[in-house]
DNA sequence: CACCGTAGTTATCAACTGATAACCTGTCAA
DNA sequence: TTGACAGGTTATCAGTTGATAACTACGGTG
């Protein structure tokens, strides 16, 4: 029962991904790197040999997260170019809550002068993505990422999305009946 | 020199404050009780000791930020008693850029099981006094967090607010012409 | 003035954690 | 066969850090 040697690049990248799901609870500081190498299923040091420093893995990290929106919604301008169909597209983004953790983790990590400005690279990326694609222009842009922002902190907070807590009146209010249907709302009450 | 006694209450509402400016940096895990309690002028011990653990002292901490959050919104309602109020009132926030941080932490700790409720709670009532304050409905008060929400992480990445980093091609964009006279955008670039 | 409750401290610790160093091992070319 | 490199491990550690325990001191009051 030999472990499955794989090559630098693809357990580098296999380390990534069980990273964002590490990080998007604990966050950067609350999170170790042992339980980043459990969940890849190698030794501690050897993710520190890989990525250097934890800081490292943390930003690898979430420039994953960042680049794995920017492909949905490639994805997503591929069949419709325009705000709508990325919307649609963000609702599917929903279901991960894992990616949008690890994003708003990010976020509130970017306030840390060493990680702020891949953070805000980060931020840009999608925001330059979301216009080229669509040809939004600034208003409109920045309209959807308000509303994304808002989606993405009341999906971590699992007041929408498939693994949403019972819900409480003010935050039936807030979703909106109108938006009922919607399957990233999780399940309606009965 | 004796250190001046202050009663419990005082001390326990210094210390909220204090924790709110210490977890703002490094977040929940990331923010020592010791670094607190030397921003406060009192030992590590006496912190856990009034709050029982770090974990309460970092909800208490959220609430707080919570609480001056909506006390601001209130001052603003009671001169004028609409959105747009409440609008202006946010961006004085944003120059108080631990509070938006404590906050923004609070909501990516929010999917920790543990701190959830509390973190949902706090959520929730800006929503509500959002809406009582100015009566707008439900996609008026949807549409104000959304912005909110944008604009804290925004604040939060230094990309608007007194103390905003060289602002790049994309962020001029992001932010809009049209604000630019607003103070809460920082120095505009010469 | 003696007492006592409240405000605070110092001493101490067990557990954790990122990082380093040294060692192991399969595979493939020559 | 052999060597050598890439992929990976075990051993180890120094620095932290939340929490507990035991002790100290101020200030009002009978």
């Amino acid at each position: 029962m030999t472990r499955t040697r794989l090559t630098a690049e693809e357990r580098h990248e296999q380390l990534v991904a069980a990273a964002v799901t590490a990080f998007a609870r604990g966050g950067y500081a609350g999170t170790t790197t042992d339980q980043v190498a459990r969940l890849a299923g190698v030794s501690q040091p050897y993710v520190i040999r890989l990525f250097g420093t934890k800081q490292a893995l943390f930003l690898a990290a979430a420039e994953h997260a960042t680049g794995r929106v920017e492909q949905r919604f490639r994805r997503a301008a591929a069949e419709q170019a325009d705000l709508e169909s990325l919307g649609i597209a963000y609702d599917d983004l929903l279901a991960e809550r894992d990616l949008l953790t690890m994003l708003l983790h990010a976020f509130a990590a970017g306030a840390d002068p060493a990680l702020g400005p891949t953070v805000r690279a980060c931020f840009g990326r999608i925001y330059r993505t979301v216009r080229e694609l669509t040809g939004a222009d600034e208003d409109e842009a920045r309209g959807f990422l308000a509303s994304g922002m808002l989606l993405t902190v009341l999906g971590v907070l699992q007041i929408i999305g498939p693994d949403a807590v019972a819900r409480e009146p003010w935050m039936t209010e807030l979703i909106g009946v109108h938006n009922e249907k919607k399957d990233w709302l999780g399940p309606a009450p009965e």
